[in-house]
RNA sequence: GGGAGAAUUCCCGAGCGGCCAAAGGGGGCAGACUGUAAAUCUGUUGUCAGUGACUUCGAUGGUUCGAAUCCAUCUUCUCCCA
């Protein structure tokens, strides 16, 4: 159930209902691919940065510890200890970056898993089956993200196939939820929009997927080649075609710049690897740009990362010593720096909710884009 | 006291007559990262000048067209025997 609250222009207020809870839009969901954001962070470091969504991987937690395992753990929810809403990614993506490892056919998918290579076949139907496992909130569809670019007439079979999988998927997992060791009740599909970056097949695709209905329309296949302009160029394609009462989430996307822009073009759910593994390295994210506390110029730096965050690394620790850890491969330094990126995400979207709700938030986009893309 | 060996660019460590400003690693300096095969990857690291030039391989002297590489002496260090 989703409720749009209140537009500012195509920006858009709103609440979505899951089984774990509601979520308010927008909203950015945190990365923690195997049921863990990388940094160390535990459940309760997840409600210190005000994580609200988590983000998990059926691909690889169908390899480790395998969705049968979590199945009998109780789902993801009670495995992790993690009570807020959980999203599964279908595994669309892994079969764009093992590309290498791959062949696809109208059934499925045939990789070479990254762990030991043995052969893992996977299509709508154990995408479904594995999401149903893990018992997440939000199940993707499962679909192939296409490289950018790609060939047209690539492009176009690619998205006739993906059609036919959501299809599947549809079915598949209404299915499963009628068996009576269905972990999570009411979890719920959402289509993914592929097209590369054609207006007129990402069009014609999203008219067709929005026929299946589903509770929730992803855009996909962005931020994977193309340049910004063309990535913001194919949303504003796209949005209008998306049903104004379901929500919308561009998948792996992106920099604080790229969701300002994104939520002014209508967009409501994001999700990135960036702010964590940019912390892991050093890239941290603040109120007034972006810095690298690797720098030699952070040596003795006596400040927090960033003066106006208020998020528990900035409350307590400086630059100099978080540089140190970093520096010395110490795993808190990453725990720190992640801990900071993902509350600065996290609060980005507060914010931005809190302007949307005052009816200002073009005017704060329009400052902020001049200033969180720059380095300091 | 006697014998053996070693000294290389920030560090460790290759090189043993020309293709050597000198492998490789570490460290340093910087960059990348967008549904996480990513605690990863890339560039750079003698000086000056955009080709090229100049100063380097413990010190000094020598052999040679040419030396980090060969010889002599010295200095320092390590090891073995007393």
């Amino acid at each position: 159930m989703f409720k749009v609250l209140i537009k500012e222009g195509d920006a858009r207020l709103g609440v979505y209902s899951t089984p774990h809870g509601e979520i308010n839009t927008p909203v950015f969901m945190n990365v923690g691919t195997q049921a863990a954001i990388k940094g160390a962070l535990s459940s309760e470091d997840l409600e210190r940065i005000n994580c609200s969504v988590l983000l998990c991987n059926t691909y690889h937690l169908h390899l480790r510890p395998g969705d049968g395992v979590v199945h009998t753990m109780g789902g993801l929810h009670s495995f992790a200890d993690w009570n807020g809403p959980i999203l599964t990614d279908s595994g669309g993506f892994q079969v764009f970056s093992l590309a290498k490892l791959r062949n696809i056919k109208e059934e499925g998918v045939t990789f070479s898993a990254h762990t030991d290579g043995h052969r893992v076949f996977m299509g709508p139907e154990e995408s479904m089956k594995i999401q149903w496992g893990l018992g997440s909130d939000i199940a993707m569809a499962f679909d192939e993200c296409i490289e950018n670019p790609s060939p047209y007439e690539y492009v176009k079979k690619s998205c006739e196939r993906t059609v036919r999988w959501l299809e599947r998927c549809k079915i598949a997992l209404s299915e499963l939820q009628k068996r009576e060791d269905t972990v999570t009740p009411g979890q719920m599909l959402w289509g993914i929009n592929q097209g590369g970056t054609y207006p007129d097949i990402r069009v014609e695709h999203m008219r067709r997927i929005a026929e299946l209905d589903l509770p929730g329309y992803a855009i996909g296949g962005l931020a994977v080649g193309e340049t910004t302009e063309e990535m913001y160029h194919i949303i504003e394609n796209v949005c209008p075609e998306m049903p104004e009462d379901k929500p919308r989430y561009l998948m792996g996307v992106g920099t604080p710049v790229n969701i300002l822009e994104a939520i002014s073009r209508g967009v409501d759910f994001f999700d990135c690897v960036m702010p964590a593994r940019n912390a892991r390295h050093g890239h941290l994210f603040t109120s007034s740009g972006i810095i690298n506390i690797n720098n030699a110029k952070y040596i003795t730096d006596q400040g927090p990362i960033d003066d106006e965050c208020c998020c528990p690394v900035c409350k307590r620790y400086t630059r100099s010593y978080i540089r140190h850890l970093l520096r010395s491969g110490e795993m808190l330094g990453m725990r720190l720096a992640v801990m900071h990126n993902l509350y600065f995400y996290n609060n980005l979207m507060a914010e931005i909710r809190g302007h949307l709700a005052d009816g200002t938030f073009t005017e704060y986009k329009n400052r902020q884009v001049g200033i969180l893309a720059q380095r300091i």
